[in-house]
DNA sequence: GTCTATAAGGTGATAGAC
DNA sequence: GTCTATCACCTTATAGAC
């Protein structure tokens, strides 16, 4: 809350970088495994190993497993951004190519995938310590792809409840698709999926005009 | 394997129904616990309270932990069947009927459906004892939707790679709006969504002809 | 900042009495 | 069929040396 530790504006100290280096060490190896084995098989020790401490190590570094686990979903969402080249989401129709980009881009990465599809399907049990973060995240995205919806949608006017419905279901879709390919890469192709459910979406709006080819 | 246990034929003695009782009842406290805490978070003492025994009780009727799950999880389809009263799966564009009806069910069980997203999603972290059962379930669910959905589009032919990804995309929509529906129940409209969702791809793959009421 | 040691508690599974 | 008792193991978290 204080500043009392902090050094001269501008500057950082070697320890510091060294500190920051190494929290941001623990969170990719906590997403490993928190993504391979769920939060609650995941364990510290499992995640000290990969990174080479112990795991008094990383209750040092952030307090217990829990406050872990947040700094993991907050983290995922800004390595998303960077693997993407993106700064900003984009909007309207361009939202839509976008997310059928980032299925193909998922298609390479199951790690990745398989983190945010436990994680997620997981924190609706009881008590779960993330289950507030994905609650703000669903409406958070509901909002954004409502909003781009409508912008596609100029004209038609399809309702409030049509195009809050329809943003949950794209939502939807894409991350049912994850769950079915991680069980079976070979039965499911995830790009192609996606993009057929997003386009029929989409022409279910609009009538048929709008395509969202990523 | 042998019926060296069996009594005479048509015969079953009060011990045996007693039995079968009891395995019914662990089964039904397990996928309470196991849907409201997820299959690594629930613990078979905690399901043996319910029952009102002790863990060790469990153990003798199941075997082990993972036993139970995967017999939760058959019973949990034939559960299904009854309270929908339906003794075969509808064919062609009465199975999307019943899939909308299914999800208005849901909408007033969220305990079977937390049970069912927790576990499916869980099952795809490494070496999960359901994550089989849920592959071949995946697999079956999409044979039967992308023939129906064959027979739903007939005359129009939209390729087999269509069909299946159609198919795929269904079953995904309603898995993924469940969880997102657990999270929030009043932001998400689960029956009014589902249906939107399936007559969307119902539409794209028939150019409008087919839709379901539920 | 990282370690070792340990606390405090939970887990699934087994053995054997009744 | 159910119990009690126990085993062997794992977990998160804390305390304090270095």
């Amino acid at each position: 809350m204080t500043d009392s530790g902090t050094p001269p504006m501008g500057k950082v100290s070697a320890r510091q970088r060294r500190s920051v280096q190494r929290r941001m060490d623990i969170l990719r190896a906590a997403m490993g495994i928190f993504g391979r084995r769920g939060y609650m098989r995941g364990s510290l020790i499992e995640i000290a190993e990969v990174v080479g401490i112990t795991h008094a190590g990383i209750l040092h570094h952030f307090g217990s497993k829990d406050e872990l686990l947040l700094e993991v979903l907050r983290y995922r969402d800004e390595a998303d951004f960077e693997e993407l080249a993106v700064e900003r989401l984009p909007e309207g129709l361009e939202l839509f190519d976008h997310l059928v980009r980032t299925a193909r881009l998922n298609a390479t990465r199951p790690g990745i995938v398989q983190s945010y599809a436990v994680l997620s399907a997981e924190s609706v049990t009881d008590d779960h310590p993330g289950q507030e973060w994905f609650r703000n995240r669903f409406a958070g995205l509901r909002r954004i792809l409502a909003e781009a919806l409508r912008e596609v949608c100029a004209g038609h006017e399809p309702g409030e409840e049509r195009l809050d419905a329809a943003a949950s279901v794209i939502i939807a879709l894409m991350d049912g698709l994850q769950v079915q390919w991680l069980l079976d890469r070979e039965a499911v192709d995830l790009a192609y999926a996606t993009a057929l459910g997003i386009n029929a979406v989409l022409a279910d709006l609009t009538g048929g005009k709008a395509v969202a080819t990523g």
